[in-house]
DNA sequence: CGAGTTGAGGTCACGATGACTTTAACTTGC
DNA sequence: GCAAGTTAAAGTCATCGTGACCTCAACTCG
């Protein structure tokens, strides 16, 4: 193997919660952001992260970050992408060039309220943040990193459970649907919403419920699934074997 | 930035390609993979790939690598996964820790068969590699990487538009169905499967037939849309309320 | 020229979806 | 203590995509 010598493989993360808008009030997608403290990119923003310990996996790399500037364990961490542009906008740098491998994670409001914001840490809302929320941009490549790590969040809620993953064990159909609403920034019909969540079968009632609400006390709900993972070494592989002539058509597209 | 000696930034590509079943004649698919020449795993099967240039892209190395072992360019490429564990089967060698970042892409049979197959290199049908195959397991964890891989295509044919990168310009409706079939290891009923293709207007006819085919002559048709690319730099930012379409599909739960 | 084969277009029942309505169950204001 | 307000929960209805299946079209081959 080639020295490589002019290379740094990075861990960064993208770490979401759900809080209220300081404006609005309404809940929205906010993500802690680290001041870069050195060139490049000195003053800017920047997802949290580090260079990888040659002792750690990727994953653990992390969660470590997520420890570091949260305090918290994720209760959900996905890979998101490879960065490897050989210039990342500035990223060559006197140590050479960096690739970064992205995580996104997902934590609970409750935990993000016990996080302790660490120096030069600070959360923000994620829509308002680097060059596509109006504001200055983040350091590096991280607003297409954010960008995409909020594209990946958006279109993953609508096919995977990962919703659950945002509340807390015990949990109201309202609130689970608003939390499709805050991340997805549309407005659901109620019934409709209940109706396909308890059809999808990824939530089950306690039997209890919710008292004190000035209306209709409603049920109490617990996730009937786990949170799916993505890691490929987990990933169950349905395997039609061999292909049957017999097999009866089925759909495509 | 701390030193990283002992870590090595290396990147494959799991190469498709359909050709016909050595056996049974119908359509599968295959994949080139490049006998290891050194320890570790000497004499085992591996994915094509090699150390990261620093000069280089991630996708600009990919190509590289699929130039190098078919002589050809892909019609498709995508980012796969990072595999980062610290022992992943035997991965750290002599010269440390290595963490791949791999790609998959599609080539086209026509290609397929122009390509040239270099020293050590043996295109092979996927379902018949590795431990998951029957054979003896792939080098490193290039058994979970190819699963993976799999897991993938599969799944992405149901809801893009990449059948069409296993196919050249002009192509009947019954060749992209049996892509699909052949990826899938569905039988596909016909009817449904044209009136699916259509409605989702990614194919448009051109007007002309296929000639000398023992039955009635089948329209030909060419792509409606550009097989789209995964790269987060080019992933377009619905703004207001619009999910962006990065991954599968709908439904909820 | 008829048999065989696949293309192309259509029908039909079913299930999921979105828009909407109705009733239930609680708290708060008067 | 009762009406008003609010949300929960359940149901209705039209529409649409899907899978299963049918019929006719258009070619070649024996």
């Amino acid at each position: 193997m080639t020295e490589q010598r002019g290379l740094t493989l990075a861990v960064s993360t993208v770490i979401f919660a759900l809080r209220p808008h300081p404006d609005t009030g309404r809940l929205t997608l906010w993500l802690p952001l680290v001041r870069r403290i050195r060139e490049p990119f000195r003053g800017r923003w920047a997802l949290p992260g580090g260079p990888l310990d040659p002792a750690d996996d990727l994953a653990t790399s992390a969660r470590r970050t997520l420890e570091r500037t949260t305090g918290l364990a994720p209760h959900y961490l996905e890979q998101l992408y490879a960065f490897g542009a050989v210039d990342r906008s500035g990223a060559v740098t006197d140590e050479g060039r960096v690739v970064s491998v992205v995580y996104w994670a997902i934590i609970r409001p409750d935990e993000a309220e016990r996080s302790v914001v660490g120096e030069n840490v600070e959360w923000q809302v994620a829509d308002e943040v680097g060059a596509w929320g109006g504001a200055a941009p983040l350091a590096f490549d991280h607003d297409t990193v954010l960008r995409y790590a909020l594209a990946r969040l958006r279109a993953k809620i609508g096919y995977s459970p990962i919703a659950l993953a945002f509340l807390t064990e015990e949990f109201t159909l309202a609130a689970l649907r608003e939390v499709h609403e805050a991340v997805t920034q549309r407005t659901l019909d109620p019934a409709n919403f209940r109706r396909q969540v308890l059809a999808a079968k990824t939530v089950a009632p306690t039997g209890r419920r919710l008292a004190g609400t000035a209306h209709r006390p409603p049920a109490l709900y617990r996730r009937a699934v786990e949170i799916p993972s993505s890691d490929p070494a987990r990933v169950t592989v349905t395997e039609p074997t061999h292909p049957a002539d017999t097999d009866p058509p089925k759909g495509l597209s």
